[in-house]
DNA sequence: AACGAAACGTGACGATCCGTCAATTTCTCC
DNA sequence: GGAGAAATTGACGGATCGTCACGTTTCGTT
């Protein structure tokens, strides 16, 4: 036997570069849409600055949203399994929001790289993406949300309007916290939480 | 005397196909980013549907992304008269809010025209633009919260974080209420203002 | 090691869009 | 009416788009 008794099958140049080139367009589309904005990089930026031919771009990608999307996925690949173990270890639905928050509110902070990325500096144009990782996020978090009301630990309101206000508060909060001279997401997340537990409570009540 | 007793000028012929011109881009506009999304909208596909020449329209607007502005400056020109007369006929903050919330859920439902939009067909991208005007009717209500700070109606809590939380509430909710079967502007005006208002009091109180 | 097939990178190509501008038409005012 | 300002027009150079035929690299086989 020559090779491959472990289960995992030896690289192979062709998939090595292969990864390789798509990885490097994808470093240089952040780079670029951090630079010029999403709206205005062109495919052109993207593969020029990769030293790679225009044509093979698409070998890769089919257009500049795709390339988007990707990177996307790629951020909310890395957040989700933090979300998932802060929402594991949490007792209480208050611990849960809190969780919840303030690993958004870090991450955001320490990637704001990407979090620019999705500002089009020319004019006030931002571009949002809910790809398929991101929804799926959306989703871990509306079945949380739906489990906790079956199970009593959460008041029995709107679930939806109830997912969506959450999101809502954490992007547009989240764009607050990256603009501040000196950012807490902790305190942020208290607030958010105080917000969304107390409030819960009172639309439960009904008045 | 010939004309002109009035103090207002004639309409002048001039005057008055510049107005119609800049409205038929306007509406054209609008129609076609509704269409196709505003990603894939051109300058050229704006134009063609009013008949003009390619080279009239940089007569009345620099760039698609100014053509946007405009049409989200009048969105926001439509609909901040609204939020203002809600906003002085209210005598509690809980009113302000419901009030607020109730105008803008319902101006999206009658216009999601307008809130189409917003989004790429392609994709799932949605763009938002945050223009003078709707920043000055973000400002209006950050103002309103600091001085109900300042008079002890509302609770004194981080009115930044406050402003950003309502705001994106009322976007995210907006969104999921113009996809849903049958649409309650009054009861999803009710969730948001009960959430808000209820989270509140806990944040003053601090836990 | 040599070979053939398949996969991949390349850059040129036609189509389209961009923003500009000189020529032309339309309006205003004397 | 007629001079002059203002607005419209469409063609132009520059650039991007997505495609495709071609050349090169990799892989499995003999």
């Amino acid at each position: 036997m020559s090779e491959t008794n472990v289960a995992s099958v030896p690289p192979g140049k062709r998939e090595q570069t292969k990864a390789a080139n798509r990885q490097a367009i994808l470093d240089a589309a952040r780079a670029v849409f951090a630079e010029l904005g999403y709206g205005a990089t062109t495919v052109r930026d993207i593969i020029r600055r990769t030293g790679l031919a225009s044509g093979t771009f698409y070998n890769y990608f089919r257009s500049k949203e795709e390339v988007f999307q990707a990177l996307m996925d790629e951020s909310a690949l890395r957040i989700r399994p933090r979300l998932k173990e802060e929402r594991l270890k949490a007792k209480t639905f208050e611990g849960f929001l809190h969780g919840m928050f303030a690993v958004f509110f870090t991450y955001v902070l320490e990637d704001n790289h990407g979090y620019e990325m999705m500002r089009a500096n020319t004019g006030a144009i931002r571009v949002r993406m809910d790809t398929p990782e991101v929804i799926a996020g959306f989703e871990e978090l509306r079945v949380d949300i739906d489990s906790g009301i079956a199970r009593g630990v959460i008041p029995d309101v709107d679930a939806e309007y109830l997912t969506a206000s959450l999101i809502g508060i954490a992007f547009e909060m989240a764009d607050r916290i990256v603009t501040r001279d000196d950012p807490d997401p902790e305190e942020a997340a208290r607030f958010a939480t105080e917000l969304v537990v107390g409030g819960i409570a009172k639309v439960a009540a009904g008045g």
